[in-house]
DNA sequence: AATTAGCACTCTCGACCATCGAGTGCTAAT
DNA sequence: ATTAGCACTCGATGGTCGAGAGTGCTAATT
């Protein structure tokens, strides 16, 4: 398939590029006329529609029906991707759109995602998703547990990838601050610098046995630590804009449109969406190059960035086969540029920081129980 | 319009009720033999037909054209949902997700009122919001300030409404223990008890005089203050299953599911929604009784549940005005009550715990900065 | 006075059909 | 190799028609 490019004349290509281009502009069929016309190079609509005619026994366009204009098909879709795509640059005012998202709130990082999936929908005007999660083995830093009162303390736990979680706890047993101590060494000891696999039932018997404990104590530390560690591989994954599928006719059909929503807000197939290698490369999959049988005749467009030490972020968008490719591509480009700039991947260390100008990312919350 | 309701033969308010619910079952207007079939009292359609007329000319129910079917007006929902809707028990299945739902994860507050809001919206298949926010004022009770390493500390804040928020700071200066206790000692002399508007400049600047701080750390810790406390007014805000609405035929057009859906992720709106005036008590507003235009022909049906120690949460729906009222008013109270109980509103304090059992709300994060 | 059977009338909806026009493929001429 | 010309195809558009559902009214019944 990939030697079609080669195979083909300048001049099929330029009409492949022009028919996917209209055909992504107006959404009908294009035909030989509407092609002549717009490539303007005085060839007449005779000799493109002898073709056209050879480019859809190629496969890369076709007939929905006889005396109709032509589409562009997966393979279509997937030649132009790869080769007659021209870069494009995003608006200005888009631009400034971005910037001022990723400058103003950069404030935590689920909300970050966020604003940035949503901002991806709105200027693409296709549904978008943004996730970011861990690259390497989370693990806890470090312990702390604060004394309320004889029966509360909370428990604050450093994350090896500076991540703070914390939890309030309530007890009916009593418990008093030289406990809490011993207990927090132990806790250093036995349940910081291992995976979440490895806090087994054994550890923490034995753990209850060095502590001296029997009210369940560290059962529930144990508990909230692998929870979190869990957690912590995943910061967030949301589908922003999801009605915007709407506006696109080839979800006019409100089962096709429900299906495709549907599929989107289930957490676990969006997990599976494809992803790109490495950081700033997109990742686009055409129609029926989908695995999900639901994205049969979408396309998904994804790209990487990096979001700090260990971390790696996805934004990604879903739409019709006819998608703006050329576009989309760009508002990727310049979003994941910007927050690999942000969050700092590779030049971070050596940023520059003082107390006033303290980065101001964080925050969460915690409820306790009566 | 009140009068209506006493006015009215019983016959017709029979009338009424059952083309209420016909209609609300099959969307369809509903003709004089299907209530004559319907009531399956004896009466003759003819009867029926001049009944209709009469509750036509009360402006109770409408006709959508001279040889269709009544359907209900606006005014006839309200009278029918103030006086004749009959109370309904959810199915033993729907009550058995809610209570798995209350039970299982009840983790996290934020995730909890996702996963209410989702599950209610997929048991009565409407668009389902669900928010929770502070009803008294939220204070800082304590901070707590842990040394990580010469140059970050971590902040440990708990509020008064037993909510725990963290946030991790490095800084470029250097600081030692006895100053972050110094510190902490400072902070909750000065920042503990008070209201966000009262943490002002100069009490800053006093403070950080107190403790001798030219580095700005005060201020940091101010700002994170503020920050949360004004957080932690609302706890969230989530609207779920949006789509649901194309289900509904009188959706089927795609603009105006559009209209209705942006206008639902609009958090500001959403905080403008009507609202029940106490626990329990569910709140419908009927297509034109909604104040924004966009609601003009859906209704609203909201209830508000106790969620512990001066927070009260809020759930509801969005629907067409041909909603089914009775089922969802079902779903709601069973939901809101399950709510209070879990969250433990009135009867909380007198719940047992035991350290094994304890109640597993909790835990959030914070990325710290490089 | 209320109820009801009967009937004429209204209006929507789907089926059927003719027309229109965009677009094609083919052929013959350049 | 390109192009003008032409016959042909097929969806879209719009109009007509009959069926069916439902009404309102009238006259008869209780």
């Amino acid at each position: 398939m990939a030697n079609h490019a080669m195979s083909l004349s300048n001049r099929k290509k330029e009409i492949l590029r022009t028919v996917v281009e209209l055909y992504v502009k107006a959404a009908e069929p294009v035909g030989s006329k509407a092609v002549a016309e717009a490539l303007g190079s005085g060839i007449s609509s005779a000799t493109i529609r002898s073709d056209m005619a050879e480019l859809e026994s190629l496969g890369l366009l076709e007939q929905p029906h006889t005396s109709a204009g032509r589409i562009p098909s997966s393979n279509g879709y997937r030649l132009y991707v790869n080769d007659l795509m021209q870069n494009q640059n995003i608006s200005n005012d888009d631009a400034e759109m971005i910037n001022s998202t990723l400058d103003g709130h950069a404030i935590e990082q689920v909300r970050l995602l966020d604003e940035v999936g949503r901002l991806t929908s709105r200027l693409t005007t296709y549904p978008a998703y943004a996730m970011a999660s861990a690259t390497g083995i989370v693990c806890i830093a470090r312990f702390d547990l604060i004394y309320v009162d004889c029966s509360t303390f909370i428990i604050v736990a450093l994350l090896s990838n500076d991540t703070v979680k914390n939890k309030l706890v309530h007890l009916t047993t009593n418990i008093e601050p030289p406990m809490l101590t011993k207990l927090s060494a132990v806790l250093n000891a036995s349940f910081t610098g291992i995976a979440e696999e490895r806090i087994t039932p054994a550890l923490i018997t034995s753990t209850e046995r060095a502590v001296g404990d029997s009210s369940g104590i560290v059962a529930v530390v144990a508990g909230f630590t692998i929870e979190l560690l869990v957690e912590a591989k995943t910061i967030g994954t949301r589908v922003s804009g999801a009605i915007n599928l709407l506006n696109h006719p080839e979800f006019r059909d409100v089962d096709k449109a429900q299906r495709i929503i549907r599929y989107l807000s289930d957490e676990k197939e969006l997990a599976r969406l494809p992803s790109p290698e490495s950081a700033g490369e997109i990742k686009i999959t055409i129609g029926p190059e989908n695995l999900a049988d639901e994205l049969r005749d979408s396309s998904v467009m994804a790209i990487k960035y990096d979001a700090g030490s260990d971390i790696q972020g996805l934004i990604g968008v879903v739409g019709p086969t006819r998608m703006d490719y050329s576009k989309v591509a760009a508002h990727l480009s310049y979003m994941a540029q910007g927050l690999s700039l942000l969050l700092g991947g590779i030049g971070s260390d050596s940023l520059q920081l003082n107390a006033a100008n303290i980065i101001n990312k964080t925050g969460d919350d915690n409820i306790g129980e009566n």
